[in-house]
DNA sequence: CACAATTCAATTGCACACAACTAAATGGCG
DNA sequence: CGCCATTTAGTTGTGTGCAATTGAATTGTG
């Protein structure tokens, strides 16, 4: 029992927590450069490849695929649509839904996209392999965390 | 060579970028809610954990540890002075530089901080030496990142 | 059909990140 | 000493991320 002083827990959590934000920092350093040419930002990118590769998707939908509400992405999507990458249309179907569908130039841009993931795994300096590995622990991480953010939430106990 | 087409590329591209973001929101979702109790943000505890391990520092290596600039710190850092859990006090040998000290209050919220790292790893779900290793990898992830965004930067080729 | 609960997008408010800029202070150099 | 490049914080502007609220539309129930 006296392998793990208290104290030192401080630091490995400062560890791992500084690790996690850093990679996350240092890859959004790395698109931030690379999609410069396409004027995208990351989050923006994100969006367009679940555009490419659902197709046109209710606001709900997209927020479901990237985990984010209608707080970011409704701000987010009026700049795609400003840049005349998607349009915006209300469901006729269901009044309350907005449909999120790519233009022209947004299907276009696909093209340009193409060569990004080369030039990212390319900096990450990581085979597929080792890329593959890496995403299971974190989707592993991510699963974990999310149960227990679900059981902290409440009370603790209850 | 017709391993990968280059199509798939965008969803190998989508998965690495994806589960990044994810864990590193699920982790910020945890930590939101443990830290609560203490009243602070996740990034404001990272600037906690820091002063608490190297003691009173100027914004600038403050910055260098947690790789923030001024931009992200000075009203990180006026919230934390607002809450009591610091001072900003302009260094006398040089009048550009501000230390950071803790207060009374903020080095005795190092002793309810404790509880937090224990927490956190039990709702990782990994033991000690998983998260150890995962580090490892992600600072390797890291490093490489930061050393090709220096070289994407300029203009790729000089 | 009326009405309450739910769903969905948008908005508001707050807190990061980061680029670009400003302004004060320092240090080196003639 | 005077001047200039550099260092250091702070400020501004843009773009997320998320909680909480709003308001319109839909669904379930009687």
């Amino acid at each position: 029992m006296t392998t793990t002083p208290t104290a030192d827990w401080l630091r490995l959590d400062q560890q791992i927590c500084f690790s996690l934000n850093a990679a996350s920092r240092a890859f959004g350093g790395v698109y931030r450069v690379v999609l410069k040419d396409l004027g995208l930002t990351y989050p923006q990118y994100l969006v367009m490849l679940v555009l490419w590769e659902h197709g046109d998707l209710p606001v709900k939908k997209l927020g479901e695929h990237l985990r984010l509400d209608s707080g970011t992405l409704s701000p987010l999507l009026k700049r795609l649509e400003a840049a005349g990458l998607v349009r915006r249309e209300r469901s006729a179907r269901d009044e309350r839904s907005v449909e999120v569908r790519l233009t022209e130039e947004g299907t276009a841009l696909r093209e340009r996209a193409l060569q990004v993931p080369r030039r990212i795994a390319t900096a990450t300096g990581f085979d597929v392999d080792e890329i593959r590995e890496l995403r299971a622990r974190l989707d592993q991480l991510t699963e974990a965390l999310d149960a227990a953010a679900v059981e902290e939430t409440p009370g603790q106990g209850a």
